[in-house]
DNA sequence: ACATTATGTAAATTATTATTAACATATAAG
DNA sequence: CTTATATGTTAATAATAATTTACATAATGT
């Protein structure tokens, strides 16, 4: 046994990239400032190597001037879902 | 010199508790059950001494049928307000 | 009185997220 | 070619969330 080296696929994705362009191309190194986390941070969330903490997600959505929601999704089936 | 041995008030408020009563009085045991975190994990994210993780915010409001933004509220403000 | 359930809280440990620093590639500008 | 910007990625460390175990009180039921 012992696997899952890898990251975290996780049930959560997001939409920050589209939105990032949607917004004056904005960069993830100015998301970053604006919502006072590291660049590295952003591209970790953005590549969904991990979930950002719900502060660093209610920051994320208010630059962007939209709910929670229509950044990060939740899959409530992912894990129990039919296999083929 | 040397404070804030306090938890952290944060910026993040909740209503879990006033849902959790709506909602056939459940218990702090059976929402932790519910959503796969233990009740003491619960009673510390009720009680704001910090926040979820995201994940575990979007399966608090999948129990209550709710948005999460019905459950967490952020206050964007905190921090840089007037002082009286 | 005794048992059960719900909740509060604390200490020690583990897991996860975030940080800084570093080095890499790609692209555009001059 | 050189410079600057944007991004990818990794390692080591720091900060925060969550866990288990434990003991406490209050309320309810028998």
């Amino acid at each position: 046994m012992m696997a899952e080296p890898v990251p975290k696929p996780g049930l959560i994705s997001n939409r920050i990239r589209t939105l990032r362009f949607h917004h004056g191309e904005m960069s993830q190194a100015e998301l970053g400032e604006r919502i006072g986390v590291t660049r590295q941070t952003i591209a970790a969330i953005e590549s969904g190597k991990y979930s950002p903490t719900l502060e660093a997600a209610f920051r994320i959505a208010d630059v962007f001037s939209v709910q929670l929601g229509e950044v990060f999704q939740w899959d409530a089936n992912a894990g129990n879902r039919a296999q083929t």
